[in-house]
DNA sequence: TCTTGATCCTGTAGTAGCTACAGGAGTTAT
DNA sequence: ATAACTCCTGTAGCTACTACAGGATCAAGA
């Protein structure tokens, strides 16, 4: 059993995520010393670990919470991993679309863009067009 | 002059958010009329559209504040509007890799699912793999 | 033994950019 | 007169942390 420095250390989550996962009810309430002191299992840093991977993945915590419930409970539901799996490679796709119209957008208002100009394109463009 | 409502229906801006640009003195307070009611001239609405498109834009917040005093500044800093831009662009395409890194791990984690699996290959690598 | 520095505790507030109330007052249409 | 609408202020909620404040405890060295 290691103190929550340790297990932040070794799960690569910070103390402050590790007791607002807590607090939330991410995961579990763990053992406490005599001194109070939280105290991490392995089992324990090993959900911090998962919880960690799926928000590198940029799943939303709310996800990364049933994941890990998923992934702890007795039958294993795959089809439910696969479901929130794939909502969320399409929010990712959704979102690089959606970015990738900013970024054409952008490049088209700075394309006249040049420091010598009297107007500034771009301002009388967003001061004026209708449509981005 | 008009009423919020009618700004906001001409600016589509939200009332709420009118009012919260207001107090965070993205935009100058407007008059009132005698009732107290706010009352937004043609410039004021100018002013909201403008923030709404470089909100549509993606820009923060804090940039679109800026990119209006530009706008509404003397000499149109070309210069300056060119800088904002060009990093906010640099913002998105950042995002966009990212976002199409996250798609290609998450394809990946989620190539072997099926539904009909014992153990599911994804919650497996979660829990074991190292690197995502 | 004393002290220093590291670690831990709880609880609260801040971040971005809104959005959604509550509770009340005034306006407009029938 | 009454109902439905719009407006007002002020506060709280959303995501997922992060950063304190103010205090307790612990380990190691002089």
């Amino acid at each position: 059993m290691i103190a929550i420095g340790e297990a932040s250390r070794q799960s690569d989550v910070g103390i402050e995520t590790i007791r607002y996962y807590e607090r939330e009810g991410i995961v579990p309430r763990p053992a406490r010393a005599l001194n109070n002191r939280r105290l991490y299992s392995a089992s324990d840093v090993g959900r911090l670990r998962f919880l960690k991977k799926c928000r590198d993945l940029g799943f939303p915590l709310s996800d990364a919470k049933a994941l890990l419930e998923l992934s702890e409970g007795s039958a294993e539901d795959c089809r439910s991993v696969k479901e929130l799996a794939e909502a969320h490679i399409a929010s990712v796709r959704s979102k690089i679309s959606e970015l990738r119209r900013l970024e054409h957008a952008l490049s088209e208002l700075t394309a006249n863009c040049d420091t010598g100009n009297v107007h500034c394109p771009m301002l009388q463009r967003l001061r004026t067009k209708d449509d981005i």
